[in-house]
DNA sequence: GCTATTTGCAACTTGCAATGTTACTTTAAG
DNA sequence: CTTAAAGTAACATTGCAAGTTGCAAATAGC
C-alpha cells in the first residue's frame, strides 16, 4: 500500500488526460494503469470533478475528462483540490497547557504557512499539459 | 495519541531545558510534562543525544541536559537531527513504469527539496534560547 | 559491596488513518 | 431491456507512529 499516494494518482491521470482530452476514460482502466482499484480512482476524481476540474459521464460508454483545456489546470488546482498537505500544518489538536508550547506551535505553524503558500504558488506554474509527452 | 509530535515533543523540552540549562531532567519528569511516555521520552531524545545536542547520565540522580548553549542549537539542529520531514519528500518506492510518472514525480521532488532547504535555513534562524521565558 | 535509580534497548501491543474491497444504487447508451 | 459506467456506503486490510513492558547496564549514595 503508498500512502500518500491521492495526489501521485490525480496528477498522473490528468497527465494523460492532458494527451487526449476528449477521450472519457473509465475508473477501470484508470486503474489499471495506475495500478490501484477503479473505487479509489473514482474517489480521488471524485474530488477533482466537485470543485470542476473533471467531467464524469455515468452510463454506457461514460466515463471522465477534463471540464476545460489543459493548459488552464495547475499542479496548485489539484493540489488544492484533493488538500494533500505535502507541507504539514501542525497536528495541534488541544490546546497546549505549557506557554512555551504555545509560543513554539505559533512561530512553527507561522513558518509552515509560508512555505505552504510558497508551495502553492510554484505549482500553480506548471499546467498538465506541460506534463504530456505532447507538450507544447 | 498524536502523529507527528516527536519535533514537538524534543521543541518543546529543549526550550524548557533552554531555561536553566545546567538542570538534570529525567525521561519520567519529562514525559510527565509533555503527557507521554519515559520511553518515548528517551526514543527522541536519544537521536539528539546521538548527534551531539543533549548529554544523558545514567545511574541515580541522572538524566538529560543540553550538550551545549542554548544560543547554539537552533530549530534546525532538532528538525535534521529527528528527520522530522515537515515537507513531505515523494513517498515513491518502487520506480515508475510510466514516463510521465516519472517526470512528473521528479519535478515536485525538486520542487519539494527546494521548500525542504528553505524551511531548514528559515529554522536555522531560530535557537531554543529564543524559545523560553527568559528569551534575551 | 549493596541498593536504588536512571538510561538504553528490544520486543510487543495498540490506535488510527489511508488504502483497498465488496456490494449495491443510479444513470444513460444502444 | 440489457449492459456498462459512475456514485456511494460499509467493511476489511495494512502500515506506521505511539505506547507499553521487561530487562540489562551504569552509577550515585549509602
Amino acid at each position: 500500500m503508498k500512502r500518500n499516494s491521492r495526489l501521485s494518482l490525480a496528477l498522473h491521470t490528468l497527465g494523460h488526460m492532458a494527451d487526449d482530452f476528449e477521450k472519457l476514460r473509465t475508473s477501470a482502466e484508470i486503474a489499471d494503469h495506475a495500478g490501484t482499484n477503479p473505487v479509489v480512482v473514482r474517489r480521488v476524481l471524485g474530488r477533482l470533478r466537485e470543485v470542476g476540474l473533471l467531467v464524469a459521464h455515468k452510463g454506457q460508454s461514460g466515463g471522465w475528462r477534463l471540464a476545460r483545456p489543459p493548459q488552464e489546470i495547475t499542479l496548485a488546482d489539484v493540489y488544492v483540490a484533493l488538500e494533500e498537505k505535502l507541507v504539514t500544518s501542525g497536528p495541534e489538536d488541544d490546546l497546549p497547557t505549557c506557554s512555551l508550547e504555545y509560543t513554539l506551535h505559533q512561530r512553527v505553524s507561522d513558518l509552515l504557512q509560508d512555505l505552504e503558500r510558497d508551495l502553492v504558488k510554484k505549482l500553480s506554474e506548471t499546467s498538465i499539459a506541460d506534463l504530456s509527452g505532447k507538450a507544447s
